[in-house]
RNA sequence: GGGCGUAUAGCUCAGCGGUAGAGCCCCUCCCUUACAAGGAGGUGGUCGGGGGUUCGAUCCCCUCUGCGCCCACCA
């Protein structure tokens, strides 16, 4: 073994060993993601072993993005969380499950077509087979295409663009098995979901029903409780009479004149002295003259409004309890194209209400008002003018009108929302989850407790997934709703408007005594919900369900613990009576500098492409690592150089100590010297720390204690070392050298491997066989009985070198400027460590003269020092 | 209004019963053959306010205030 120092080419030894060192001339960051990605993929690097039992493999639930949707840098973060576990769990020895899906069903691939090709769903209209979308999309002339040709160009265009997404993940370094993968549009998404709805039908988990329902004027279709969004909305109070048989005045407020033909009844509070003469009377609603009820009920308010509320059929979701609890009649004027019926209704018939209802009719909520205020000002019923006010409206999440109420069939699945033994057997699966961080099962707990109604999945839309259902049609050829008729499971996946239930033909489909296909879809969160489910294999790959499920760990952010969390956990309590997973890993957001939630709408999103080209995917998850569980983060790009440096730093620090080391060899046996004893020891501290965070799940610690010690390593013990391995001091002590270094850099770059899975793995390869990911994670044992000393021996030494180093800055001279004199002074017993690294002390800070070592009463340690005069030549 | 989180250096965050820490920023110095997209050194904080427990509180308890998120809030 050579104890000359090496040159700065590339050096090549084969001591020890058949794969020789070969260390770059000049490392780079720039290329890697793609060498090593492409190597990755042609080598199966992440294949899932579907041969090991349950106790050896982890399994990964994470969220199929929406692949129409845009990615922002925190998307990124998020799924880097989950990468660092996926990384960490492989090390430590278990078969990682880690598939991904697409989430491209549903709502935000339609908008993304229509726009994109500019087109329209008509589901009236004939498939047409040799259909070639506009050249030049018109996004306000949508040209109108059948239900089959719609949903041909929705799965054109998620093709497109799931390459996309798959390449920005591979690029991210995720270490996903990508032959798992899925889309929610898929086959086996489609039997899955309708397979589980099925089962859920059958054991009257899910059931359909005609109630009033929110309703999205816009798109047109029921909206689920977890999808709305309260937003601020401009209204005006007006104050409105009705009239008590004696002609008194009874005044209600109301925001919504226009719902007055939709009365049903006034209501206060029981307790409320104001009414109380009048519960159990009648009054006539203005200008219509429709007589209803003066009715007491707790949830009217007294001190809102005029104390007395206006119930109509239906203006809010407190109007569908009055409606439901008071069996109050339904006089519905709302239709679902957000505009009043066109019709009169028949308690409107008698003039003069039929005369100013066909003025309000077919017009939208905001011109009928206008209409409204105008009849009552001259009725003199309207007291005083409009006050304007701010109110929180219920609003469609992907929507910009105010969601209406309108009475409509849907499929529902029970979810707790009005069963409360539901509602705790939900609460207890929560209970079973181990929630990092722990606060965040209050929101999970917080959702289900205040659910106040069941999981509508029907959606009146095109692209999803079809309910496998058909209805008989009677000899008057009105559905029967109460006996669907339903597919055997091994029919599925199916189209009812494509497909005939058995015992009927083609030719029977819209027939009286024939049959219909039920022509909804079920909404994206019907499917997404059994992602473990059809990731897993259930029900089509028992033996990899059996191997996979329940899974280990879900990992999302926590603005969809309510929907998709809490969805998947309702799918699994009915059908595999056990929580999905055993723990779920809550990401927090990336916030914009000013902390607002990044968002495309808000424009303030940063494009993860922009970031991973200018800084590298190890500098990015480098970032994203450093973000806590559940704790949001700013966006800050300068932070992303510091990953950077660190990822450039393993590259550089590595190719120092190969060219030192020469060897591919792991030998701490032959570690002697006691400075590289007490680095070991301290390494072998770090390895115990990272480990014990990982296990908790906290990424970020493990990350910092590692790259804590890799700094301290570069900067102290490779300076500390450098002449002594190079042979400064002799064969024996330059063998203790190279063994600590080669030893630390084997262990360290197994640390940082999760991380920064780029440059550890580009060392890697330098120097040792296979892939750095397959290696197994490091252990404090394998650092040999070396690792037995007291780290604090290093500190101590580094506290000597720092002062030395402070001596010549203050000075203002170069490091490298020989000393002729150094005396450390500090506590005694860090002196004594500090004594035993002496020599290197000596060679590191060019001490030429005396170095001495003087106990003081000083915490810390200085020192004073004397430049050699001849140093400034 | 309810719930949860958070408040530490200009910024981003650790620490959480025993004399305040890191990185970034800023200042000074050094082109030392691993690294100038470097390296070394340094400046900088009565740990949100007020009470309490304790020999001792940034840390525990109470309370107030600010900020963020989720939920509720259409009369």
């Amino acid at each position: 073994m050579t104890t000359e120092p090496q040159t700065a080419a590339p050096s090549e030894t084969t001591a020890g060993s058949r794969h020789a060192v070969v260390v770059p001339d000049k490392p780079a960051l720039e290329g890697l993601e793609a060498t090593w990605s492409q190597r990755w993929k042609d080598e199966d690097t992440y294949a899932f072993d579907r041969t090991k039992t349950r106790e050896q493999i982890y399994s990964i639930d994470t969220p199929p993005p929406t692949v129409s949707g845009s990615l922002h840098v925190g998307h990124v973060f998020s799924y880097t969380h989950t990468d660092l576990i996926a990384r960490f769990k492989r090390m430590r020895g278990l078969e990682v499950f880690y598939p991904m899906g697409w989430d491209d069903n549903g709502l935000p691939t339609e908008r993304r077509v229509q726009n994109y090709f500019g087109v329209r769903c008509d589901p009236t209209l004939p498939y047409d087979a040799d259909y070639t979308p506009p050249e030049k999309p018109d996004a306000k002339k949508q040209v109108p295409i059948s239900r089959p040709n719609f949903v041909e160009l929705c799965e054109r265009l998620v093709e497109q663009d799931e390459d996309v997404f798959e390449s920005l993940w591979r690029t991210l370094g995720l270490s996903v098995d990508w032959s798992q993968h899925y889309t929610t549009i898929g086959p086996k998404s489609q039997t899955a979901s309708q397979r589980a709805f099925l089962r859920n039908y059958a054991r009257g988990e899910a059931y359909l029903q005609e109630s009033p329902t929110l309703w999205d004027v816009t798109f047109q279709t029921a909206v689920a409780q977890a999808e709305l969004e309260a937003r601020e909305y401009a209204g005006a109070y007006h104050r409105v009479a009705f009239h008590r048989p004696d002609g008194v005045p009874l005044y209600i407020e109301t925001t919504r004149p226009e719902l007055i033909p939709a009365v049903v009844a006034l209501i206060a509070h029981p307790d409320d002295e104001r009414y109380q003469g009048l519960f159990g009377t009648t009054v006539t609603s203005p200008v219509f003259g429709v007589e209803v009820p003066v009715m007491a009920h707790r949830l009217a308010e007294p001190d809102k409004g005029a104390g007395i509320a206006m119930c109509c059929t239906f203006g809010d979701l407190t109007d569908v309890t009055w409606w439901r609890e008071l069996q109050l009649p339904v006089r519905t004027v709302m239709g679902r194209d957000g505009r009043l019926h066109r019709e009169t209704p028949e308690w409107l018939s008698a003039e003069p209400a039929a005369a100013t209802y066909a003025e309000m009719a077919g017009k939208t909520p905001f011109s009928a008002r206008e209409v409204m205020v105008a009849a009552l000002q001259e009725a003199g019923d309207l007291d005083g003018d409009p006050k304007p006010t701010q109110r929180m409206t219920n609003f469609y999440e992907k929507g910009d009108k105010p969601l209406e109420i309108v009475s409509t069939r849907q499929w529902y699945i029970k979810n707790g929302g009005r069963d409360t033994e539901v509602r705790s057997e939900m609460i207890a699966r929560g209970g079973e989850i181990a929630w990092v961080p722990a606060h965040m099962k209050h929101r999970y707990d917080n959702w289900v407790g205040g659910l106040n109604g069941d999981w509508l999945i029907s959606r009146q839309r095109f692209f999803g997934i079809p309910f496998p259902v058909w209805y008989p049609l009677s000899d008057e050829g009105e559905p029967d709703y109460e006996h669907p008729l339903l597919p055997r499971e091994s029919d599925l996946p199916l189209d009812p408007s494509t497909t005939v239930p058995s015992g009927f033909s083609e030719e029977q489909r819209g027939k009286p005594g024939g049959f219909v296909g039920d022509p909804d879809v079920m909404d994206t969160w019907a499917t997404s919900s059994l992602t473990p489910q059809i990731a897993g294999g259930w029900e089509s790959d028992q033996d990899l369900f059996e191997r996979v499920f329940p899974m280990d760990l879900c990992t999302q952010a926590h603005d969809i613990i309510r929907t998709w969390l809490f969805a998947r956990v309702v799918r699994a309590h009915y059908e595999n009576h056990a929580a999905p997973w055993s723990h779920a890993l809550i990401s927090g957001f990336i916030l914009d500098p000013d902390r607002k939630k990044m968002s495309k709408s808000k424009g303030n999103a940063v494009v993860p492409t922009d970031v991973l080209d200018k800084f590298g995917a190890d500098a990015v998850r480098w970032r994203a690592a450093m973000a806590r569980p559940g704790l949001d983060s700013p966006f800050d790009e300068t932070q992303m150089k510091v990953g950077r440096r660190l990822a450039m730093k393993v590259l550089n620090a590595s190719k120092f100590v190969l060219s030192s080391v020469g060897a591919t060899t792991i030998t701490p046996s032959l570690v002697s010297e006691p400075v590289d004893c007490a680095m070991l020891a301290g390494l072998a501290a770090t390895v115990t720390r990272a480990t014990d965070a990982f296990e908790d799940y906290d990424y970020t610690t493990a990350l910092e204690v590692s790259e804590k010690f890799f700094w301290e390593f570069c900067d102290d013990y490779l300076e500390l070392v450098k002449e002594r391995a190079y042979g400064g001091r002799g064969d024996d002590a330059a063998a203790s050298a190279k063994a600590a270094l080669a030893v630390a850099l084997h262990v360290q770059l197994r640390l940082l491997a999760p991380f920064l899975p780029y440059v550890t793995e580009e060392v890697w390869s330098w120097w040792q066989d296979g892939s750095i990911h397959r290696q197994s994670w490091p252990g404090a044992a394998e650092l040999g009985s070396a690792a037995a000393a007291d780290p604090a021996m290093l500190s101590a030494v580094a506290g000597a070198l720092a002062g030395i180093r402070g001596a010549k800055s203050n000075a203002k001279v170069s490091m490298r400027t020989e000393l002729s004199s150094a005396e450390v002074r500090g506590p005694a017993a860090a002196l004594a460590l500090a004594e035993r690294a002496a020599a290197d002390l000596r060679a590191t800070g060019k001490i030429v003269g005396e170095l001495t070592f003087s106990p003081t009463d000083a915490h810390d340690i200085t020192v004073v020092a004397e430049i050699a005069p001849q140093a400034h030549a």
